[in-house]
DNA sequence: CGGGCGATTGATGCAATTCAAGGAGTGTGG
DNA sequence: CCACACTCCTTGAATTGCATCAATCGCCCG
């Protein structure tokens, strides 16, 4: 599981993991900072932004989530939910509801693999977000943000070097701690260096070697 | 378990968690890159630093250890560790050996909840740190960094106003994604402001009450 | 006591932000 | 189906926060 998906061979008891689908309409919220920790959704399609609100009213983008990926790890501390899932669009989510999740670790070795891979896969996205953020500059944080991008796309089973950004310009500079102008900026810089050309949030990488030399930079 | 710690009434047999004491000297390694993941490790006495190498040969740090934390689940992914974890002090540490963590977590619900706990601290420790470092400025992160130390200095039954830093300037700056001349000026301007006063690594703070409001700010 | 690492402080530079204006795309209601 | 409004994006110019470069200081520790 490189990537926090969960395997398809996935059969449990509907008591345990409720195969319910649900829709969340672009712009809502799947989950916000505070809720009881019910349930991990499975996006099966869609994409999701999370983040944390600061004090001050400010927000942080944690992370961009796409399909057969998993929401709501971060509510395994107190059992309560310390973000926000915002759809980027009309998406579908599978409530994995916990009604007990020491429960099901127990019962199900399954699960507890499956747990053990989700989680370690969380720490492992949010230690390389922390190495991001803390020794990229500019150039490499949005190549790197693209990198990532066309290697989901490819998960998903989607050309990588041909992709549609879903969320927008102010999305992408929270994420990196740049501003949108920036990004904007970057974005024109990388086409006139033909590394790729952008329209709107239409993207075609055309040189991903120059892309990787720019983040390893 | 609010901040990572195992509870004291945890009595395991040994054949599961081995508590068997290991020293490591200041500067070198509990673990490294690439080390399979044969333990957790519980620090009794000391502290700790643990930081990824990026392909660069740069590295950063991810977080600062002190008694009573736990280290090592960046190996929960694929059974290897991910970071570095060196001493920043003579330190002492429990090996919580994992022979087969699948397998302890099948047979003891007392570990299966501590895990739970152990990871979901980290979850949300490393969500915490993209905060900071994707949208606070300098004096918001050292002041987040200084309340933090305060806050574990405490934890640990020490006054949380006066402490020593077991780091250099140079590991803060990395830490907080800033260089270490930027961390020495703003200790001074600190201590001009009658925030703190700092003689080398050790630290009093006088005005707990205004960092907190610089870094809310 | 001397060597060396770590910390401080100053001067300068630059990367990224901020401020500002205009343009392009999208959706909505008439 | 068009017009208007609104959100999003781009680009330029000015500003600034932090980094870089450089010199000196001072605290340990052998």
């Amino acid at each position: 599981m490189p990537n926090g998906k969960l395997p398809n061979n996935l059969k449990i008891t509907e008591d345990i993991i409720v195969k319910e689908r649900i829709r969340i309409p672009k712009k809502e919220a799947l989950y916000k900072t505070g809720d009881p920790f019910s349930s991990l959704y499975a996006i099966r399609s869609g994409s999701f932004k999370t983040l944390i609100e600061y004090s001050n009213g400010q927000s942080q983008i944690t992370g961009f989530f796409y399909r057969d990926e998993v929401l709501g790890l971060d509510a395994l501390n107190n059992k309560a939910h310390a973000s926000y899932a915002i759809a980027m669009e009309d998406s579908e989510v599978c409530l994995l509801a916990v009604k007990d999740i020491e429960h099901m670790l127990e019962e199900f070795t399954e699960i507890r693999e499956v747990m053990v891979g989700l989680v370690g896969t969380e720490i492992s996205r949010s230690h390389n977000m922390i190495l991001t953020l803390g020794s990229l500059n500019a150039d490499q944080k949005l190549a790197m943000f693209l990198q990532d991008t066309a290697q989901k796309q490819e998960t998903m089973g989607y050309s990588p070097n041909e992709f549609i950004l879903r969320m927008r310009r102010e999305d992408i500079g929270n994420y990196l701690g740049l501003t949108l102008e920036t990004v904007s900026r970057l974005f024109s810089k990388f086409s006139k260096e033909g590394i790729l050309t952008i329209n709107n949030r239409n993207v075609h990488i055309l040189n991903r070697e120059k892309l990787l030399a720019i983040q390893k930079s």
